[in-house]
DNA sequence: GCGCTTGTGAATAATGTATTCTCGGAGACA
DNA sequence: TGTCTCCGAGAATACATTATTCACAAGCGC
């Protein structure tokens, strides 16, 4: 709070050219963050040099201090928003294992929300819709989630077909057409055989959606839609199991977009 | 959110400097702020162009870029932290239907967390180890969450068998002994092929647990262990989605605590 | 071993920031 | 009015930080 404060207490005090600062860093605050002294300067009207002694005047050591400033009075204005709310709200009863697991899935379902773009999704559903077939392949970590899509989609009326084996899954992809849809699951590692697939799958125009580790993962790069989930940093099982449960969610994320067109 | 996020979701891709790097921000966000990129380069004990490479490498377009970046996402967890005080405070953006699906699960796993009591859940998972074999029976609705849960017991190495056909899943209940368990998954309505099933499991001696329906379902009362699924108040393609994540939700618990079991 | 990619840091170019210095106008005073 | 002084402003410049280039070394497939 402080910075914006001062400059406005010391308004009255200040010369022309200070003024004009400081009237511009009030009303644009949020612009400051893109700009240099030299931007600065040159939009007010003014010499770096000006920006750069007004900031000393206000007590920082410089223009980059005062950039700084500015912006942790924002965090600090939000914050204070906040109020307590602390406590953590949700998954009281810490006795249950189910809340501790819950409070866990919670982090990675936001961040699964926070890094897939809505626009992606939505890609995703009406590759799914617009295709005539649809293959769903999975490396051995991601199988049971594989199974789970492939039925919701096949209670929702779309062709698809799950395959375990990875020759089937070759002799399968073979004979996907244009119309079609590969979609590939995939966590950590085990994945050659889905590289292989997808990439042949491409070769014949078929489109490709993936539901991967984010962010580097060989087999998004062979992807037309590109779906990701943020590993949790937790140990090997139940980092699995988390991510498993991001999976789930952009699954069920896909299904409640199929269900909203249909009706 | 993303900043730190990506940071932490490519650490597993990154280089042995990248990673001391991402370690050290995630370990003194707060002290980046004073860094520059020498400063903080000497202090990883890299150089300091590698700093610079890093930041592009994430991204942005320079170090002073990343630096913001982290600032922003101060802000912006604190923005979320604060919320309406309510349980709003999670899944800002609303523009993502992630979210919006994510904030609808909340409440259900809230409540699938509150209903069950933690004993039950010990038992069911006390069950599922003592169990020779287990064999899964579903209702229509449930068939994917069945399936889910069966392959997840296969990589558990528990002998679990899910059978769609009502036939077969008589032919199998009858050769079910004492050391066995039998599953039943049910949502909405289909419940009396499982019925059956049940009935004659019990006849037999077999251990039954269920995952149902709150409060009382026809299922339920022929079970041993009883686990339940609130359901929410949407219309009803939403609610059957809600509910399987409810049920899912369950048998992550159980996976997460044969897990915590194994080690 | 040979070429290739990849990660690294030293050197350096480019950009951005702080300081110095000079200029010009306003006011004080003879 | 002349001129002295003070002060704010900007040009020039010194300094710092950041970005890029380049060269080297380790790992890897052939």
């Amino acid at each position: 709070m402080t910075c914006l404060l001062k400059m406005r207490a010391m308004r009255d005090q200040m010369s022309v050219n200070e003024r004009k600062l400081a009237d511009f860093i009030l009303e644009n605050t949020k612009l400051l963050r893109d700009y240099s002294s030299q931007q600065l300067a040159d939009v007010v009207g003014v010499s770096q040099s000006s920006v750069v002694k007004f900031s000393q005047k206000l007590g920082y050591k410089g223009y980059p201090s005062l950039k700084l400033a500015v912006y942790e009075t924002y965090a600090e204005a939000a914050r204070a928003q906040s109020g307590q709310s602390e406590g953590e709200g949700h998954f009281f009863r810490p006795d249950n294992p189910l809340s501790q697991l819950g409070q866990k899935k919670l982090e990675v379902l936001e961040n699964t929300a926070g890094i897939n773009e809505a626009e992606h999704i939505a890609a995703a559903i009406a590759a799914i819709r617009g295709a005539r077939c649809i293959q769903v392949s999975a490396c051995p970590g991601s199988i049971a989630v594989a199974k789970y899509l492939t039925y919701q989609l096949l209670e929702l009326g779309c062709w698809a077909v799950f395959v375990e084996s990875g020759q089937v899954q070759h002799r399968m992809a073979n004979s996907l057409r244009e119309e079609d849809l590969l979609c590939i699951i995939c966590d950590f590692g085990g994945e050659e055989t889905l590289l292989d697939v997808a990439n042949s799958a491409r070769e014949q125009g078929v489109k490709v959606l993936s539901l991967t580790r984010y962010n580097y993962n060989a087999a998004s790069i062979h992807s037309d839609i590109r779906l990701f989930v943020v590993p949790a940093d937790e140990d090997e099982g139940m980092q699995k199991l988390l991510f498993r449960s991001g999976q789930l969610h952009l699954v069920e994320g896909l299904v409640s977009g199929l269900l909203a067109q249909d009706s």
